[in-house]
DNA sequence: ATTATGATGCTCT
DNA sequence: GAGCATCATAATT
């Protein structure tokens, strides 16, 4: 019998999703970003060729105090201001950069996490570790290389890639990470059942139909 | 296992 | 000067 110790991880395979995905195109990026956090969950997201299939989530909204945009354009998150699929990239805590896709009206989606698919040894070589590669919104940043010159791009075009899930998966919600602001509202989204969280989703944060927005969420009290 | 803390740069008050 | 949509390391149960 084995003793307590943990198994090593096996490494992710290469490309599972194949080259049989659809790109997603502007249009379908076009939702409020509730919507669009859910619908991105399973996506795969490349840049340069590099990434794996998005994993977790977090809505902000236009009229959300947690949102970028709550205050209105400014140079900092003008990229939110430039419709839907656009990127959105920022520092964080001065050291990281962190990821979104422009939703509609000036939302948008943190993408917090992905399984690593392809590309996975230069992961390793821009993280310098084998393991944490993309869980968490800085790691994924680092790992894809992801920084400023990428503000204001398109997300459906060169260098990022979006290749659409096959099928619809189960997707568990929750609070969302790191504010002080909004915290009811939960607008984290992750795969159920996914190793590849930042952190685990806590209990009671009840699977969700995959996609069908809940229009409760959506408006203010 | 969980909690604390320092690093670091930019935007807005 | 305050406050971050964070992460890695160290200290502590």
């Amino acid at each position: 019998m084995k003793t307590g110790q943990k198994a090593p991880l096996p490494e992710p395979p290469d490309p599972p999703e194949g080259p049989s995905a659809r790109r997603l195109l502007t249009g379908d990026l076009d939702l409020p970003a509730v919507e669009l956090a859910q619908r991105l969950i399973g996506v795969m997201l490349l840049c340069e060729g590099v990434g794996g299939v998005i994993s977790e989530t977090e809505a902000y909204g236009r009229d959300d105090a947690a949102s970028h945009s709550f205050r209105g354009p400014t140079l900092r998150n003008r990229s939110m201001f430039a419709g839907a699929g656009a990127v959105y990239v920022y520092r964080s805590y001065g050291l990281h950069w962190c990821f979104n896709i422009v939703a509609r009206d000036a939302g948008a989606v943190l993408i917090r996490a992905l399984e690593p698919r392809s590309g996975v040894d230069l992961m390793r070589q821009r993280r310098g570790r084998t393991d944490h590669l993309a869980t968490g919104p800085g790691r994924l940043a680092q790992a894809l290389a992801i920084n400023i010159r990428h503000d204001g791009h398109d997300a459906t075009a060169e260098p990022f890639a979006l290749l659409d899930r096959l099928q619809e998966p189960d997707i568990l919600m929750g609070p969302r990470i790191g504010i002080n602001r909004e915290r009811d509202r939960p607008w984290r989204f992750g795969l159920k059942g996914s190793r590849w969280l930042s952190r685990p989703i806590p209990a009671g944060g009840e699977p969700i139909a995959a996609s069908v927005p809940r229009k409760e969420w959506e408006s203010l009290p």
